[in-house]
DNA sequence: GTAACTGCAAATCCTTTGCTATGGA
DNA sequence: TCCATAGCAAAGGATTTGCAGTTAC
């Protein structure tokens, strides 16, 4: 099936984008109140498309789904007091591909790290 | 409030206890299976309980919600091939408390890690 | 005894689907 | 032109809620 680059699903990868990580809610939230006529069905159907086509990702992070845009491999930092999302690059982790081990006798080919704590604003917000 | 210990709640948490982890769907079929009369409800409703009292957590792994009992800090495996959910301790994983380091300005107090691979039993099988 | 709890059915919420019209290539 | 896609409304599925009866303590 050829696909269509069409203006909604332009809209529905762009606010994505510019979000960084949205939950359905706000992404849904943000397309309404910045475009008009765009509807329920066809944002979900173009996050179904856009996923398809490894454009968009579905992520839990801290009990929440959101979606974000398809990105070199990152992990997530979450702040439990403002709930920000930040992506952390492997290197800022400190992390390299050649500390993957395997674990006992399975496998591993990948793994994800989703980090929590307080974001330097917030520290900075407490303090002050 | 004062909870009362009663019987259809033990049987929700000593069935995923049982289970070790699973998705809502999971739980309500082999609670259906196991023991009559226990409606969805209140499956539902001593998940939540259980939730509050911090006996019950709700994870997401490999794109799928399951709940599992609370237990002692540690990570998760998941087989690409066959779906198993392996937990793994911080010393399997080659991980101490010490290593954890603050990512530039933000502090971490924590993180999880899902590990994806395939397990041993996979790996045995395909082989034959 | 009494308030927390259960089962049932109805309600709610989020997401998907069927259908007809539209528009991108 | 023509088929993928949009909008709308209806359907679907998972979870929650209201209520009356039940039960743990």
């Amino acid at each position: 099936m050829i696909r269509r680059n069409t203006n909604q699903r332009q809209i529905v990868y762009e606010s994505l984008r510019i979000l960084g990580h949205a939950s359905s809610e706000n992404l849904i939230q943000y397309i309404q109140s910045n475009y008009s006529n765009i509807s329920l069905a066809t944002i979900y159907r173009n996050l179904t498309i856009l996923m398809d086509e490894n454009m968009v990702k579905k992520v839990k992070l801290d009990g929440i789904d959101v979606y974000e845009t398809v990105k070199a491999k990152h992990y997530h930092y979450v702040c439990k007091h403002c709930g920000e999302i930040i992506d952390i690059t492997p290197a800022e982790a400190g992390i390299s591909s050649s500390m993957i081990k395997n674990i006992n006798l399975d496998r591993v080919d990948d793994f994800d790290i989703t980090f929590y704590g307080m974001c330097h604003k917030c520290q900075k917000n407490i303090i002050n």
